[in-house]
Order: C-alpha cells, then structure tokens, then sequence
DNA sequence: TTTGAAAGCACCGGAGT
DNA sequence: ACTCCGGTGCTTTCAAA
C-alpha cells in the first residue's frame, strides 16, 4: 500500500487540528495561507482518504477519580486466538487499549483504575478469564504524550 | 483531591464528544433533551473544571506510511532521573509516548516507524542516548483501543 | 486546484422563567 | 439550574478562473 501523500500545508493543517480539534476553518485559512474554502477541501480530502479517520475529545481521567495507570503484559496458552484475547480483555471496562504482541508474551493491555486496590481487582478478573497463564503489572508513575 | 462529578447527562455529553470531537452544540442538544445554550454551558463547565482537556484529531498514521508500532521497555542506570529519562526520549521524533514506571524496569516506550529496519535504528539511538542498560521491545501486531 | 460571495446554521451572550 | 432570543460569525456550496 503506497502512503498517501501529503504536502507541507497538509502537515501544518494536522498540527493545527492536533493542538485543537475543534479549530474552525476561518482560523485555520490565514494561518496556512489559504481561503476558508481551500482549507475545507484539504481536510475533507484527507478524511476521505482515511488518513484523517475523527475528531475525539482529551478528557483527564485522573479528575474523574480514575487516577492510576498500568499496563499489564499478558500471556496465554498456546492454544488461545487473537479473538479470545481481545474477547476477554476489552469486555474489562477499565481496560483502555489491548496491544498482541510477536515474541513471548501476548498482549499487553492499558488500563485505568481508580486505586490500588482496584487494580489488583481487574488483574485477579483478567487472570479468571480465559486461558491467561501469566502476568506482569507495570505501574504508571507519570507520563509523557506528544502533543495530546 | 475530590473527583468532579458528572451526572448522567454529562456522560452523555462525554460519549458524543468522544465519538466526533466536532459534533455541534445544536446537534448535541435534542440527543440529551436540553437547549443548546444548557449544552454549551455544561462543556464549557468541564472544560474549566480540567475535566475536558482539549480537542484532537485522529490520525490514522499507517496510511502516512508509519505502518509499524511497537512498545520499548527502557531499564536505565541507577543515578538517572525521571527528568533525564524524558529529556532522552521525547526528543526523539518516533517516540510516541513515555511511561515511568514502578518497580524493576524504568520506562515504556510507545514509537511508531516506517519499517524494521526503521524500528531497528530507533532502538539504538534510544539506547545510545543517556545512561540506557537495557531494552526489551514489543513488537505491535495489532491493537484495539475503547472507542477511539 | 484555487478564490469569493451568498444562504443557512451554529455559537454565544443576556434577560427572563 | 434551564429556555428564549438576537447579533455575530462560521460553514458550505457553487460559479468562475
């Protein structure tokens, strides 16, 4: 698959919408140089190409009580599909994100939760279900994120 | 810290954002069963509370050729500081996101690259760069993520 | 592929329930 | 808290280059 290509306005109208998604238009055409009308054109091209594929709010988790982070690895029998995996982990509400991974292990998976206690509670659920043979917690102590 | 509290209608507000980060107040307001100034009032209430960071636009990054995402757990030398760990990583331009981390190893490297070979290179620059003593990467095969 | 203008909406403040 | 309303500004489409 050839990558879509993209030229320098493009790039600087991505940075824009990345530092704030809910830019308009007419802030955005002064700023690359172009009319409001040649702007919209660029960014429904690039939506219907799928390189832009949303637009999505940043919440802060921690402000709603959901202060801790961790991923957690996670491997399984051998005999366990890809489906069962995310089967299992994405029906965990606290689980964020699930990664497989070549190599060793399986899956690493993202989570929030809201204390210590409650993580050790997801973890002991991800191990009841399924074919989950063993796991290793990585506890968040902070985080760094480009331009989110 | 006492967490903010939303209320059903919030939630709902949250949900929609998060599925289009674009949607309108006035599109907003006839799904949760308000006037359009009751909605404004209330985002424009968790955007002040820091419960709302910010707007984003999602990117699908395989289409721009960076088709290879991948997980680096850094272990660094004892005498290393968070700061030091950040000012090493962020700078380079694959890397993602940046996890410290509790317990035995230091940080979790998320980067996304072209190729192998790519992936490669990134490696040892990262393990170049400060006092790294040793690296553990997880190759992405594939990955799922809560409504995003 | 661009600009420019017109019509349709959305936003946003203030006053009132 | 919410609704209604009016002024302002943005979005969207289309003709034209």
């Amino acid at each position: 698959m050839t990558p879509y290509e993209l030229d320098e306005i493009d790039h600087q109208l991505l940075r824009l919408l990345q530092a704030d998604g809910r830019r308009t238009f007419s802030e955005m055409a002064p700023e690359v140089g172009l009319s409001v009308a040649a702007v919209k054109r660029r960014i429904d091209r690039m939506r219907q190409a799928g390189v832009i594929t949303g637009f999505t709010v940043k919440i802060d988790h921690a402000k709603l009580g959901w202060g801790i982070e961790a991923f957690t690895e996670l491997r399984y029998a051998g005999t366990t599909s890809v489906r069962d995996i995310l089967s299992s982990t994405t029906r965990t509400p606290e689980v964020q994100a699930v990664f497989t991974i070549a190599g060793d292990l399986d899956a690493l998976v993202h989570m929030r939760v809201r204390d210590i206690n409650h993580l050790q509670e997801v973890i002991d659920r991800l191990r009841g279900t399924g074919k989950v043979i063993g796991t290793r917690t990585l506890m968040v102590l902070g985080s760094w994120s480009r331009e989110d």
